[in-house]
RNA sequence: GGGAGCAUAGCUCAGUUGGUUUAGAGCAUCUGCCUUACAAGCAGAGGGUCCGCGGUUCGAACCCGUGUGCUCCCACCA
């Protein structure tokens, strides 16, 4: 069989998509094996995968994969969240690109096109995580408006109403006035901003209604500052400080609000900073959460001047119906006019914007339902503070995350919304509420309760808004596996708790606390042992990720592009848990560049296949053996015997090390690991070694080794890049379909030879020397030399010399007693080489640079001798240390002497 | 305003209890090679005040203090 070029992933990728479905590997049912469980992080149903699920999904893929293949019954479960806001806004705009306005639907005919726009988009995230080779099992996938997911949800806000950990009631909230909703805390994201001081003049009067001299010399008003003029009309207050001598007269007096004439009462309150603006604060109940607070002290009435959407209301008087912002500077301007703006000033300051619809937010008094956190967070903060939950990467959140649950304030779970779990609370006409699972239940309830069923027409009315979207998500781990809806249930038992949650540190609140809350209250089991918090996934400058900005690239055109497993080669590469990563295409190359390596690689093993001889001996050097003039007599068998146990010690040895860096979850350095073993030490070091020269024959024996040292690496990077790996591990020795790599099991470790791995240690090392001095003096690579070896121990040569000649390409290696004159010395450690040039030797040049070194060398020396030489060194160190060091000084001692030597011979 | 984290080569980052560190890797750069697996490649090379200052120690990139710069989180001063 040809083979290309050039590796080309598409067919490859879809053909194993293909046969690893139909095989149904990534099925998972119970079974003696332990668990490994991970469920996805749901994406928004009707989203696409952006960077950041890549990244989530391929760190899973690859934890996922490895403990699949090291004897743990794998299961990844995937799905989708409903997302209420955001659905539900692309759903209305969606309406109203069609001319439909969605107040003019009722609530199911609006449910049904919602529903509609699931099923039409809903599978888009679904292709694209299999795309990408993510080894999902997709009997298992769970959308959190699932029917049972849907009474899950509705079974645990009961439970929790009758625990009396949820309540219903009027508080300042968050509010969305262009989605029309309330949102949670956690759903405001602040920008700092310049914003506009204004300063008003406020008439004041006496009890009497006379105007009365005041602060404000000659004019009979005070000044307040305000950032939202628009908001007087809602003043039911002026506060100032009590111990503030510029206002002490105005105890018992009463201020006029600009435009409306409004008389309003001059308050004292400590909370008012005096030295700020004017000390003067103008109070508005309804629209500021600090104002709120001073009119319950107050008992000042609540002035509500806005509607819903965020227009100005009846009660506002004036502007009735224009946008907060638009009548903002109408009003500016007509207090202006008035003689009213005082002055305007430059101002830093914050504001909330709704994370959803990016609409500035409005404090807003309204009832909502809410969840009581205090309790439910103590053993949420317990298990993550005794380690039984451990973060990765650890110490940057631990404090994070007990700083919110130690401060954690109640959630707001109602929104006023549709698209989602409707809140199963229902009212009579009376006004009585009953909160139940179903209406029938609730009838019984109303019945038993208030008896007012019966009496008026068995008619009850549900709540109409809709539960937060994280209050489904909270319960994700342990209902997929219907953990909520059938507890106890044989999967539940043994898929929960799940091993290692990957996600964004951005959702540590809305999601990972909320669901070691859930967990820990309804299993009192942690939901996962393990959080690995991925970064924030930027462009190349640190920019974050933006459709306005454009830096957002289209997954499935980089799949297209270059590979699945380049992408997540490129993604992985040099992202360490927690740490933002930059994405730069280039590192995509560098995946696909691998590939290709590997690919290549497997082209040469290939070829050697009908070249395989049972009569060739191990040795396959690919020049004549050179003559060594050496007391101990090398076998031609030592050049692949000792390759072969070379690359077995570094295979078992890097075996090990991945084992580590897993169970520490450095992932991306298990990569660069696997890289450099593929790319540096089976290509360039190994393959070169033992390939045999044009047109001979390989030993049989050789090449088995050959083939299986392969097949380990598929296997080891097969969590990485799953689709070149399982190709090659096919091809490699043409196997069945049934023998995959995806299912294979990794044999024990074995140990590692620590002596022949020096050796091979010292090997690179001469050969990257001698090739260094090749190069510096303008030897062509063709250009044969003659080696001579000044050695104090010719043993340690005895297992390389051959592959050594045959790297720096030797025709013979003469082991000498002194050194020869009008040679090129190199220096490696305690010996020392020397080949004859045969070109002219720039000895200006060369001088200088051994010059250099000996300088380096010496100061080198001084140090080491120093440390030696001071007393409380030798007796403080400990001896492996002292020892080592004397090894350095000695090593400097020779390579000086060894400098001089060449100096001297120039 | 409170808290956390970071600062090592042009870029992205390793550096595990202070001593195999004479500080490493990948990418980028430079030099030489179209060598019959691979130019998406091969063989090499250059490149660092380990942010500044002070301290602890026989010894500091690492520990302590301090300053500077950046990032993030939290918070109800108009």
């Amino acid at each position: 069989m040809e083979l290309s070029k050039n590796y080309q992933p598409q067919a490859t990728e879809d053909k194993w998509n293909q046969h690893w479905r139909n095989s149904a590997y990534f099925t998972s049912v119970p079974d003696d094996r332990p668990a490994y469980t991970v469920v996805i992080p749901p994406p928004n149903v009707t989203g696409v995968l952006h960077m950041g699920h890549t990244l989530n999904e391929t760190v899973q893929d690859i934890l996922v994969r490895k403990a699949r293949m090291s004897g743990f019954n794998a299961c990844w479960v995937p799905g989708s969240d409903h997302a209420s806001i955001a659905t539900e806004s692309k759903v209305v705009q969606m309406l109203k690109e069609q001319g439909i306005d969605k107040n003019s639907l009722t609530r199911d005919e609006f449910l049904k096109y919602a529903f509609e726009w699931k099923e039409k988009y809903g599978g888009i995230i679904y292709n694209q995580i299999e795309k990408l080779g993510c080894s999902v099992d997709w009997n298992r996938a769970t959308f959190t408006m699932d029917d049972h997911y849907y009474k899950a949800v509705i079974k645990v806000f009961v439970d929790l109403y009758n625990k009396g950990l949820i309540y219903r009631g009027a508080r300042m909230i968050n509010w969305d006035p262009a989605a029309k909703t309330a949102l949670s805390d956690e759903e405001v994201e602040f920008r700092d901003l310049t914003g506009t001081l204004y300063y008003l003049e406020y008439k004041l009067v006496n009890e009497n209604g006379e105007p009365i001299e005041a602060p404000l010399e000659g004019r009979g008003g005070i000044m307040i500052a305000t950032q939202r003029p628009e908001t007087i009309m809602g003043d039911t207050a002026i506060c100032v400080h009590p111990a503030d001598e510029r206002y002490a007269h105005l105890k018992g007096k009463f201020a006029l609000v600009p435009l409306i004439n409004r008389r309003i009462p001059i308050i004292f309150d400590e909370y008012v900073d005096a030295t700020f603006g004017t000390g003067a604060l103008k109070v508005t109940p309804a629209h500021d959460i600090n104002d709120y607070n001073l009119g319950l002290k107050h008992n000042l009435e609540v002035v509500d001047t806005l509607n819903a959407d965020g227009t100005l209301s009846e009660a506002a008087q004036i502007y009735i119906g224009e946008d907060r912002f638009a009548a903002r500077k109408k009003i500016v301007s007509e207090l202006d006019e008035k003689g009213f703006l005082l002055k305007k000033e430059e101002y830093q300051t914050r504001l909330g914007y709704s994370q959803r619809s990016g609409a500035v937010v409005e404090p807003r008094i309204s009832t909502q339902w809410f969840v009581k956190m205090k309790e439910m967070s103590a053993p949420a903060l317990k298990a993550v503070v005794d380690g039984d939950i451990n973060i990765h990467p650890g110490d940057k959140f631990i404090a994070t995350y007990k700083y919110w649950l130690e401060n954690v304030k109640d959630w707001c779970i109602s929104r006023q919304l549709w698209w989602g779990q409707q809140i199963p609370a229902w009212y009579d006409d009376q006004g009585n509420m009953v909160v139940a699972e179903n209406e029938y239940d609730a009838i019984q309830q109303m019945q038993n309760t208030h008896g007012t069923v019966s009496a008026h027409g068995g008619k009850l009315v549900q709540d109409e808004d809709v539960l937060d979207t994280w209050f489904s998500s909270w319960l994700w781990p342990m209902e997929v596996f219907k953990g909520i809806s059938e507890p106890g249930n044989k999967e539940a038992e043994y898929y929960y708790p799940t091993a290692v949650l990957v996600t964004g540190q951005d959702i540590i609140f809305f999601w990972v606390a909320r669901m070691i809350m859930a967990g820990m209250h309804y299993k009192n089991l942690k939901p996962f042992s393990d959080v690995y918090f991925t970064g924030m996934v930027r462009d190349k400058l640190g920019r974050k990720m933006s459709k306005q900005l454009g830096n957002s690239p289209d997954l499935l055109l980089l799949i297209d592009k270059y590979g699945a497993d380049a992408v997540r080669f490129g993604i992985m590469i040099s992202s360490p848990a927690g740490n933002d990563l930059l994405f730069d295409e280039a590192s995509l190359e560098q995946g696909r560049n691998f590939n290709n390596k590997i690919w290549n690689a497997l082209k040469l093993v290939k070829m050697w296949q009908g070249r395989v001889s049972d009569h060739a001996g191990k040795h396959s050097t690919p020049i004549e053996a050179p003559e060594v003039t050496t007391g101990i007599l090398s076998s031609p068998e030592a050049i692949s015997t000792f390759a072969i146990d070379w690359f077995e010690s570094r295979l078992n040895l890097v075996r090990k090390e991945m084992e580590t860096t897993y169970s520490q979850f450095r992932l991306s350095e298990g990569l660069k690991t696997l890289y450099s073993l593929i790319w540096d030490d089976f290509c360039s070091w190994y393959l070169e070694w033992i390939k045999p020269g044009f047109e001979q024959p390989i030993d049989a024996e050789v090449y088995q080794k050959t083939l299986s040292f392969f097949e380990a690496l598929m296997q080891m990077l097969h969590p990485f890049l799953p689709f070149i790996t399982e190709e090659i591990y096919h091809l490699l020795k043409d196997r069945s379909v049934e023998d995959d790599l995806a299912i294979k099991q990794f044999e024990p470790l074995k140990e590692s030879n620590h002596r022949i791995l020096a050796e091979g240690e010292l090997l690179k090392k001469v050969i990257s020397a001698i090739r260094d001095a090749r190069n510096k003096n303008q030897l062509k690579p063709k250009d044969l030399i003659t080696l001579s070896v000044l050695a104090d121990e010719r043993e340690a040569y005895a297992d390389i010399e051959l592959i050594l000649a045959k790297q720096v390409n030797a025709d013979r290696v003469i082991y000498i007693k002194s050194a020869p004159a009008n040679t090129v010395v190199i220096a490696v450690e305690k010996d020392k080489f020397y080949f004859e040039s045969g070109k002219e030797i720039d000895s200006e040049g060369l001088k200088m640079e051994l010059q250099k070194d000996l300088e380096h060398q010496q100061k080198f020396l001084e140090s080491v001798s120093k440390k030696l030489g001071n007393e409380r060194f030798v007796v403080n160190a400990r001896p492996e240390v002292i020892e080592l060091e004397k090894k350095k000084q000695a090593d400097a001692v020779v390579r000086i002497k060894t400098i001089q030597e060449s100096l001297a011979g120039l």
